[in-house]
DNA sequence: CCCATATATTAGTGTATCATGATATGGTTA
DNA sequence: TAACCATATCATGATACACTAATATATGGG
């Protein structure tokens, strides 16, 4: 009766994962932009992430060769207006509006 | 900056702690009911009980021999917004609702 | 196909968590 | 104080978690 409830919270019970959310809430990201941000390897960030969506909290989509993470309008509502309220680091924030991913991440190949 | 709201979601990450709220919800109630409908052992439930006051979601007080918990008026609202539409198993309810202390545990001596 | 980049997965390791049973602590009554 | 009950704590074992390093998979462009 609880148990799904329960693994939720849990999803949100760890400092990386809320870091992450709190940054998909300023804009999507794709993984190599949260590796930037993040101060944990790739590996782990993508486990995160994996744990994050098989929790329902977001979602992904393939532009090019990136992986784009979005959160999930669907979430719980009180999860939701947790996320609302959530901080972020303002260093953060700026850099994420600040910077694009062909700015940061290496790419194959871009059209100048 | 996400240590301490972690630290509260994993409190309530699991099924039992949340079971347990759920039944503070109904009324206050002292560790040998909690016992009582829960199926762990009394050790397991003061663990879980240690770990909810510790992170401020409820407070005890003492009874005569017994030790009460109660939900704690000023937890996180959107902590308190979840738990009043967390469900209760209605056995459960009725069972706080129609018992009471000196009729379930054993009392040192109760006068007539 | 070959290479480079982005992402996911696997394996291994140290730590946290949740359960139990045994024991300690504290209050109440005789 | 002694005996009893309620509760808390301790020691331990099984499992879950979070990280890293290494490897696998996928995509895009010569």
């Amino acid at each position: 009766m609880y148990d799904e409830w329960a693994e939720l919270w849990r999803t949100l019970g760890d400092p990386t994962r809320l870091h992450i959310l709190s940054l998909l809430g300023i804009r999507d990201a794709c993984v190599c932009e949260l590796v930037e941000l993040l101060p944990i390897s790739q590996s782990a960030v993508s486990q995160h992430l994996r744990r994050l969506k098989s929790s329902g909290l977001v979602r992904d989509y393939r532009d090019r060769t990136w992986v784009f993470y979005t959160l999930r309008p669907d979430m719980p509502g009180v999860v939701a207006t947790f996320l609302k309220d959530l901080p972020i680091p303002p260093e953060d924030a700026q850099w994420l509006r600040s910077h694009h991913v062909v700015q940061t991440c290496q790419v194959p190949m871009v059209d100048t």
